[in-house]
DNA sequence: TCACACCGTGGAACCGCTTCCACAGGACAT
DNA sequence: ATGTCCTGTGGAAGCGGTTCCACGGTGTGA
């Protein structure tokens, strides 16, 4: 591999010259700029990114720390990501989090601009002692799906999406709803599916529908435990008649266990999630879409402009709109359906 | 940031011994070790990795080539390939391939070890040429669902399972048999339909079945594709009893329309996919299960065993098994179906 | 004509690490 | 006592760029 000296040699130039050429610098005379990007074509010659970043203090490098990054809804957002940063001159590193120790490992480094130019925490909530050596450190970052002081970020406003879920299932008559929210053990701390429940604890004291405690469960995102909670529910002497899932894997692991249970959605129960993963359209889940492609790109997006503005652009929270998509696993209340 | 010679000063050494202990070389006494990890400690010191890479030549990083990353099978394999990179000292980089561009893009530009330390060249056969350069500029390679002359792969016998899912078929007395293949104008060139293609004429022949060329299709992996061409082959006169998709998410699009014509699966038409996505479990669906998450895991596995020994590992074609899962959308041909 | 500004350029310093080379000093054999 | 070997160490060179500084040459104004 050829090296600036070869080329500056070759066009019978200094070394810096070249660079500046390399660099688009506009103090180059034409016919030296010709004859330096003769000498670069014949040697092939190509800059050694690691010197260039040693020598510039950064690293073309965007880095993407999210948890389960191949579960559905990070997939997603990765699309996102993918899609904003084509074109960009950044690699797109992946620190694929499934444990505290991976997020404290990766935090814990990342706070240097030697290792990535720039940040996006995705679905956690940053531990603020980490974000603040990190934003010290002068590393721009991003938050998807989670907010914190002095840092922009991409998010919806999961209380109300948690409302409107709610609201929909009350429209269609139902009362005796049904709740299933995150692993409260979950390490990682996600804190989305707690803001949904909140909206959902509101909607139904706004309806004046008071909340069977006995019908609110918790669980993580593997099926089997969806599957376990929503047959635990249906074999209750009072079982719910609808459903609302805090993610639409869940949804997926409910549906999944009615009809196991030889049951039918919506006509036995309605099932409404969140999310609205790809998969969901397939089965026909009826959801609360939210733009994951759309958080990605946005901040993907944000991102780049932080890096190439040397303004410090102004820190914002941006959030993306929720919508409720019906398809078929709501229906109206059965009629012999829990309480009048 | 503390640099190596500030931690070298504290420690009253020179800068090499600091380096020295920092790679762990046994030629320093105890107690200067000692001294310099205190030093170390005291200063927070970490090494700056551009540094490091510049001068050894090499940067810690993984890099994938990977098209449409985010769909169902590469996600699959990168659930592997993190899983096996969990606790490595390298940072896994995604080149995401969407087009030719994209490809001759990257492949173009990673051909030295200063942009990754080696390459998983992934579902795509890589143009020789490129594959060339990369090898010679000295960057390990590994190959993942493609073969190439000199490079290590990981690889399923593509022609033994279009063989065994229309032997299964087969088994079930079919023989109006539909095959969907890939995009015959893909520009990447994907090669596994093809000879999934070639397993099913086998297969036809050995059984004595003659191939109804109309019944022998190709599209995209676009969900609306594989319906458009599902509900084209119902609604010919004679109808296939079964469809064998190169691509389970054909396979899903094959079903929709099914459903949508009012038809039942496998009662009117018995569907076989290719791969066994997660989807696949969820949805039932009978399928050639290829282990997606494995052909990552060891592609990985391989490469950091090239980058660890100095000495080049010898080139193998790793070939992992295939199997028929059978799940609820294939079933025997009905009574009328097609020629007896 | 001279002073001054400015443009384009070469070259050195620097980014932060690794590694090679030289060398001091102690252990050992002669 | 002298020579040899070995161990541990400091320091310089090098990795391949960027950027700053100095400088020669040309153009402009007085």
């Amino acid at each position: 591999m050829a090296t600036i000296a070869e080329v500056a040699a070759r066009a019978g130039v200094g070394a810096g010259t070249v660079s500046r050429v390399l660099n688009h610098s506009p103090k180059v005379s034409e016919t030296t700029r010709a004859r330096v990007q003769a000498a670069i074509a014949e040697l092939g010659y190509r800059p050694n990114p690691l010197a260039q970043g040693l020598s510039r203090g950064r690293c073309r490098t965007l880095g993407v720390v999210v948890p389960y990054f191949t579960t559905p809804s990070p997939v997603e957002r990765l699309r996102g990501v993918a899609a904003a940063l084509d074109g960009a001159q950044h690699d797109l590193v992946i620190f694929n989090v499934e444990s505290v120790a991976h997020r404290d490992d990766f935090l814990g480094t990342l706070d240097r601009r030697d290792r990535a130019d720039g940040l996006l925490l995705m679905s956690f909530p940053p531990p603020p002692a980490d974000l603040a050596r990190i934003v010290t450190a002068g590393v721009p970052v991003v938050l998807v799906d989670a907010v914190a002081e002095g840092v922009s970020s991409v998010v919806v406003d999961d209380v109300a999406g948690g409302r409107m879920a709610t609201e929909h299932l009350l429209g269609l008559g139902h009362e005796r709803i049904a709740f299933i929210g995150g692993d409260p053990d979950e390490p990682l701390g996600f804190t989305s599916a707690d803001d949904r429940e909140l909206g959902f604890r509101q909607a139904m004291a706004d309806a004046g529908v008071e909340v069977d405690e006995s019908l609110v469960r918790y669980g993580t995102h593997a099926r089997e435990v969806a599957v376990a909670i929503a047959k635990d529910l249906l074999r209750q002497a009072a079982p719910p008649t609808a459903v609302f899932a805090t993610a639409d894997v869940q949804a997926l692991g409910v549906i999944e266990a009615v009809r196991s249970l030889g049951r039918h959605v919506p006509d036995d129960l309605s099932v409404i999630g969140f999310d609205d993963i790809e998969l969901s359209a397939y089965v026909g889940l009826t959801t609360v879409r939210q733009p994951l492609f759309e958080s990605g790109q946005l901040a993907t997006r944000l991102l780049l402009e932080a890096l190439a503005g040397d303004t410090t652009p102004t820190v914002h929270v941006h959030e993306l709109p929720l919508e409720v998509v019906v398809r078929s696993t709501t229906g109206p209340r059965p009629p012999g359906g829990g309480p009048t």
